[in-house]
RNA sequence: GCGGGCGUGGCGGAAUUGGUAGACGCACUGGAUUUAGGUUCCAGCGGCGCAAGCCGUGGGGGUUCAAGUCCCUCCGCCCGCACCA
């Protein structure tokens, strides 16, 4: 029999929320009253709000929707208590892909990025987020990057600025100098060239000026996670050690009397048995100009460079000079220096002195090339030394602390009281007049080379000129423009090749002279965007006054993946710019608070045997069976595909799902939702269509809730009756005790948490309205009022636009994004009655509802009185009974 | 190699920081509604057991009245750094 029923019954379309509409109609709202706005001079407490702004590359991804949602929930939440709240949101904006993407279109590369800025800006107002739109800039607009330009005149004029010599990783395909993350396997990742090793002169910020002081403040960034001040420790990688002066023997280059090396080892002196130097050392590059045979090992360590690290883990590689050093503690003693390839020219004097059994590499190379190999310090431990013989017998050194041995006047030692000792003695000793030894406080940390050979960058304002050398664009000539009318048909950096534009006046003396070329590297306009946030039209970089008012930055949100070099970068300019009077003096770190977020995961698809592999977009699959059973299929041709792992949503793997196709059909609440639900934010979150569904319905479900509860609740604005029953009370302890939940949570950023309260509670709430009993009592009426408006509220910073929706519903014709958050009433929070759990002899047996205010000793009488208790003692008399208040009743039987 | 983190049902994860393990969600099972599917609602859902009960937070040991939580040890997984003298 042909069916001419309808889909769906006209009433059940009706109830259904329409997001698609709504959330445009609310968003517009939001926008038309400009509620979002932060306010530069206002009364209230405030909060700095920011997450990591975006690059961008065109579209929106999935981890940039969960970043912006938890912030947006945080900056919600924020505002709803009270809150000055500044949200804002900009564009990391130049970088390498426009002038790739230049190259491939014929393009100019601000108009590839102004275009993608203007796609992504929708879909991030797509999501609803609570941001002030009117702060918003990107840093490649000459706006932004001209104070950048001052920033950077005023750290050269206090020397955090310098120009020096130093190795760069070179493409000469693409003629311009790559990051050490863009050299792959030795090559250049967009030509294939080999990148060689160039010695260029590059401008440096000097980080290591705050070496210490990075360090130190480390202790007091708190807010920050564990993982990432550690990280930041590594980074910066201090010691204390000793520079120490080696006498050479005769025979050693002209010039070259001493050899100066760092240890932090001194105690292991007596140890040594080579010395060894870095292939750029210039004692090497002497030695070398009279022996080919050398000459051409140093060369064979450079060509292994700094780029291809794995090679060199292997093998550790020497050449005996055949100078000799003498031992600074014992004229008589003689040790040989090598050239070895392990020994870098740039982190303390490029030499050191290798003492085998203390150390890895030394032994490792000590027994390649039958080297003595002696201990000089045993474990405290007794019964360990015979095991750490063996083991430095075998190849593998000691590098503990412990007692020193074979070290003659140091022998029976510690480590430290040998360092002590010898450091006293060395520094007391000299060597042609200056002392032996000076300590030293060391640091691996280098400085930043912020120099590209880029066109789309920062241009660094200053000039070249012969007669009077590097010179400092003056501040009224600022900005120095990047020119439009540059061409990117051949490789390089385009301004290089521009007529006209290098060719400048010298300010100083009026002769020709010539720009700089070099661009700034992005991270540098990522380092100090959100000191500009505070005050985006100031006429100077910052505005102290709204710099002092808004930061430091309350909470800071992005990935893990920034945790050393945007973060880092950050903390010394906040140091540069308050030296430089930017900021206020004494504002040193930038973020209070620090939250790392998870990545975005999900299933992997691709075409089964085939090499290398066909990725499949997760629409170009379906699916068959459940659990292990499950297969995917592709859809084109109806051939099986196969299920890989689950990884990071990138365009390689293909497993990438768009956030407009979600918000399309799901809606920015469905979405914000799922990101919110099940997976801690610290954790990478898989998304999955089951769990969207799960969000959708969910929202249906408030909606549902929120109708079914309208028919029974009482009037907007009625008077609480004088009693209310056990039902509505019950619904009520509920509804406070969860607002307390979701509130802190919120505030802990534990999202999964405070959705999962909000689900309890409606759950009570559904529990309530089918209640069989009072459905139409006076109380129950006005607490389903009470709990359906608590209810929205919650969920307003987390789905904004259905909770408009509702509170509009409710008949309040005001915003629900401006209203304040709900204050739990503690006496409903706090219950009189509480259940504890009985246990007998530290397993549970029973449990008590009792008075909270009970005393022990009435708590204990009770719990003593249970069935399950008398059971279980088997007529034993109690020995001891644990009365934890509130929680816990142990009987030891 | 060094440093850090983690390990809880079929799955994602809770657990008031030493005090009732498995909240909440997903999946699943049964039932109701529906011609059917979907939606929705109700119930169940760690293992063994008819039950009382026993076992159970990677394995083993310890501290404690009480351990997912603290200590020792082993195993497994993940992340970061990687010749830093």
């Amino acid at each position: 029999m042909p069916t001419d029923r309808p889909a769906a019954t006209p009433e059940r379309t009706a109830e259904r929320y329409n997001a698609a509409d709504r959330e445009a109609h609310w968003q517009a709202v939001w926008a038309e009253r400009n509620i979002f706005r932060a306010d530069n001079n206002s009364s209230k407490p405030k909060s700095y709000v920011l997450e990591m702004f975006p690059y961008p590359s065109g579209r929106i991804h999935m981890g940039h929707v969960r970043n912006y949602t938890m912030g947006d929930v945080l900056a919600r939440t924020k505002r709803a208590k009270g809150f000055n709240v500044l949200h804002p949101m900009g564009w990391d904006a130049f970088g390498m892909p426009a002038e790739n993407a230049a190259m491939e279109r014929k393009t100019h590369p601000g108009t590839w990025t102004y275009a993608n800025i203007d796609a992504m800006k929708a879909q991030l107002k797509s999501m609803g987020l609570a941001i002030d739109w009117e702060r918003e800039f990107a840093t490649c607009n000459v706006d932004y990057y001209k104070h950048q330009q001052q920033l950077f005149l005023d750290m050269l004029a206090k020397g955090l600025a310098y120009r020096k010599s130093s190795k760069v990783n070179w493409d000469p395909v693409d003629m311009t100098v790559l990051a050490n993350e863009q050299v792959i396997e030795g090559r250049g990742w967009r030509s294939g060239a080999l990148v060689e090793q160039r010695e260029l002169t590059q401008w440096f910020f000097r980080i290591t000026a705050y070496a210490d002081d990075l360090l130190e403040a480390l202790g007091g960034l708190d807010k920050w996670p564990e993982k990432v001040r550690l990280m930041q420790a590594n980074w910066i990688g201090r010691s204390e050690g000793l520079m120490v002066r080696w006498k050479l023997a005769e025979g050693a280059p002209r010039g070259f009397s001493e050899l100066e090396i760092y240890t932090t080892r001194p105690d292991t002196l007596y140890g040594a048995s080579f010395m060894a130097i870095a292939p750029d050392h210039p004692l090497a590059q002497a030695a070398a100009e009279k022996n080919p045979a050398l000459a051409a090992f140093c060369d064979e360590c450079r060509r292994m460079g700094t780029s291809v690290a794995d090679l060199e883990t292997a093998e550790k590689k020497g050449f005996d000079t055949g100078i000799k050093a003498i031992h600074p503690l014992d004229p008589t003693w003689e040790l040989p220096v090598y050239v070895a390839n392990f020994i870098l020219m740039d982190y303390g004097t490029g030499a050191i002195f290798g003492c085998p059994s203390g150390d890895q590499r030394d032994i490792e190379f000590a027994r390649k090339y039958g080297l003595p190999v002696v201990q000089v310090v045993m474990p405290a431990d007794e019964a360990k030394r015979a095991e750490v013989r063996a083991q430095i017998e075998a190849g593998t050194a000691y590098t503990d602390d412990g007692v020193m041995v074979n070290s003659r006047h140091l022998d029976g030692l510690t480590t430290a009281e040998a360092f002590e000792k010898v450091a006293t003695e060395l520094e007391k000793k000299t060597l042609a007049k200056k002392p032996v030894a000076q300590r030293k406080v060391n640091f691996r940390l280098r400085d930043w080379g912020i120099s590209r050979q880029r066109y789309w960058g920062c241009p660094i304002p200053v000039i070249h000129c012969e007669a009077c050398g590097v010179v400092p664009v003056p501040a009224a000539d600022l900005p120095v423009k990047l020119p439009d009318d540059v061409s990117f048909d051949k490789p390089g950096n385009p301004l290089d090749r521009h007529p006209t534009w290098g060719k400048v006046a010298c300010p100083t003396c009026g002769k020709p002279a010539r720009r700089e070329t070099d661009t700034m590297d992005t991270f540098v306009d990522s380092s100090w965007y959100f000191v500009r946030f505070t005050a985006p039209d100031a006429a100077t970089p910052s505005d102290i006054d709204a710099a002092d008012y808004w930061l430091p930055v309350d909470q800071y949100i992005g990935g893990i993946e920034h945790a050393i070099l945007h973060l880092l970068y950050s903390r010394f300019f906040a140091r540069a710019m308050a030296e430089t009077g930017h900021l206020p003096q004494g504002m040193t770190e930038p973020f209070g608070a620090l939250f790392t977020q998870g990545m975005v995961v999900h299933e992997t698809y691709r075409r089964a045997n085939v090499e290398p592999p066909q990725w499949l977009l997760p629409t170009e699959v379906r699916f068959e069976g459940e659990g292990e059973a499950r297969t995917a299929i592709e859809i084109a041709t109806g051939k099986p595909a196969i299920i890989g792992s689950i990884e990071k949503m990138s365009k390689s793997k293909k497993n990438l799902v768009d956030p407009d196709d979600i918000i399309q059909s799901y809606g920015a609440d469905v979405a914000r939702w799922f990101m919110l639900s099940d997976s801690p934010p610290e954790r990478d979150v898989q998304w999955t269509e089951a769990g969207v569904e799960g969000a959708r319905r969910f929202l249906q479900r408030v909606w549902r809730l929120v109708g079914e509860a309208q028919a029974r609740m009482a009037a907007k604005d009625a008077p609480a009756p004088a009693n209310f029953g056990p039902a509505a009370t019950s619904l009520r302890r509920v509804a406070h005790k969860t607002v307390d939940r979701v509130g802190s949570s919120i505030e802990q950023l534990r999202f999964n948490v405070a959705v999962a309260a909000i689900y309890e509670f409606a759950n009570a709430i559904q529990a309530a309205l089918s209640a069989k009993e009072d459905k139409s009592a006076p109380d129950m009426a006005w607490a389903l009022r009470e709990a359906i408006e608590l209810l929205v509220q919650m969920l307003a910073p987390m789905m904004p636009h259905i909770a408009e929706e509702c509170w509009a519903r409710l008949g309040y014709n005001t915003l629900i994004a401006e209203q304040p958050w709900p204050v739990a009433d503690q006496g409903l929070v706090v219950d009189d009655t509480i259940t504890i759990a009985v246990q007998v002899n530290g397993k549970r047996r029973d449990e008590l509802t009792i008075s909270r205010s009970a005393s022990n000793s009435d708590v204990e009488a009770a719990a003593l009185k249970l069935e399950a208790v008398v059971r279980a003692l088997e007529g034993k008399v109690p020995r001891k009974v644990i009365v934890v208040p509130q929680r816990i009743v142990n009987v030891v039987g």
